[in-house]
DNA sequence: TCGGCTTGTTGGCGGGCTGTCAACAAGGGT
DNA sequence: ACCCTTGTTGACAGCCCGCCAACAAGCCGA
């Protein structure tokens, strides 16, 4: 593991800083945060713990960075909107989420489970602004976008329904892929029929127009 | 806050275990696992910090003690299970549940929230007993209780809806309690109704007969 | 009342982890 | 070949944790 090859290399402070970022997300990844310490990390690097510090910080910068990396979401299949029917998008967004999840399932989801320390507010922050990211996807998929600060709680909440049901199904197991699907879908359109239109603006009055 | 007034006294093992559990509880609900030393613990209960040890064990030990407490469900309002329409008692266990977080919130969402290690296995095995609690009320209260194994992954599963949802109401403040009622009513009718069905036992079908 | 004994309680030791910083050296510029 | 920038190191101080022998509070029998 760790590539120590007895001589003291200069990198340069990008590939470095990437190289030990790389060997944290890792390590992060397998164990959680009390598990890990900057000297297994500095290790695995064949690195001299200071530094760490040196690049990042504190632990928990080094840290913060750790969870960015791992809620990053490939951009390649986002931004695939299909502008069919509203069961339609709603099918594409499930699946587009399952698919994301599904491929770096690991880090994904040891990330949005809070990692390590949801407690942190600063952790906190971190999640929920990918929670953020998802949930304006889902409006936006179900052509609710911009519309007020309760829909974007409820889609927030969704994505926790998501969250929860893809761990069901990915690491304990109980559920296929199929059940979650229709999971899913199901109580997404059921919130887009009848939960939604309370949420709206309450001067904008036309609860069910899309466009 | 510490109520050290000199002299050194002996209490009975019970009174001083739960007087250092109570402190921790409180420390550990205000800040999350790593802003709360052992020595903290001590200096507020005025006691020595190696009596923490001999009472408790490892500091994690501790901790899995508080995140006990926290998820304690006050056993005052349970099985209160109205014997009416499926969507009377949906109402109702939706109900229970935010009357039962809304009480005592801080610290419930901040234990099932993982609390600040979600990362370690056992902290998330407590956790995952009180989902499991809270998931065989759900089944109980729409029929469906003792019916297989993806209907308690999907009962769990909403479970997360609800936390996430609760969370949204009582943190961020970006709802109201009537709009988390609906969107938790709503969505948990529809699971009953096209969800659940396909998720009871292969050999057993009969998916809607309460009794 | 007083000594003894059980046992709740203390304080210090060793080990480990973290943040900081002055010193060192790798490698390019001149 | 020299120098000088700067990536890199190693050690120091501080804190936290688990452990354990020593201490004493309070009860019991004489």
């Amino acid at each position: 593991m760790s590539v120590d090859q007895g001589l003291r290399r200069r990198l340069e402070p990008d590939a470095r800083r990437e190289q030990i970022l790389a060997v944290a997300v890792r390590l992060f990844g397998e164990r959680g945060w009390a598990e890990v310490s900057t000297t297994d990390v500095a290790r695995d690097a064949g690195v001299a713990r200071g530094l760490i510090n040196h690049y990042f910080g504190t632990k928990k910068d080094l840290y913060l960075e750790v969870i960015r990396v791992m809620l990053t979401v490939p951009p390649s299949a986002i931004a695939q909107l299909p502008e069919g029917d509203l069961a339609t998008r709603v099918a594409a967004i499930v699946d587009w989420f399952l698919d994301v999840v599904s491929q770096h399932s690991r880090s994904w989801l040891a990330a949005i489970t809070a990692g390590g320390m949801a407690a942190d507010a600063e952790v906190a922050q971190v999640v929920a602004e990918a929670v953020d990211g998802a949930a304006a996807s889902v409006l936006a998929a179900v052509g609710y976008a911009g519309r007020g600060d309760a829909l974007h709680a409820m889609a927030r909440s969704y994505v926790g329904l998501a969250t929860s049901t893809a761990r069901e199904w990915l690491e304990r197991g109980g559920l296929t892929r199929a059940q979650v699907h229709k999971l899913l879908a199901a109580t997404l359109l059921t919130m887009v029929d009848q939960v939604f239109p309370d949420a709206v603006f309450p001067d904008a009055a036309f609860p069910d127009a899309a466009f």
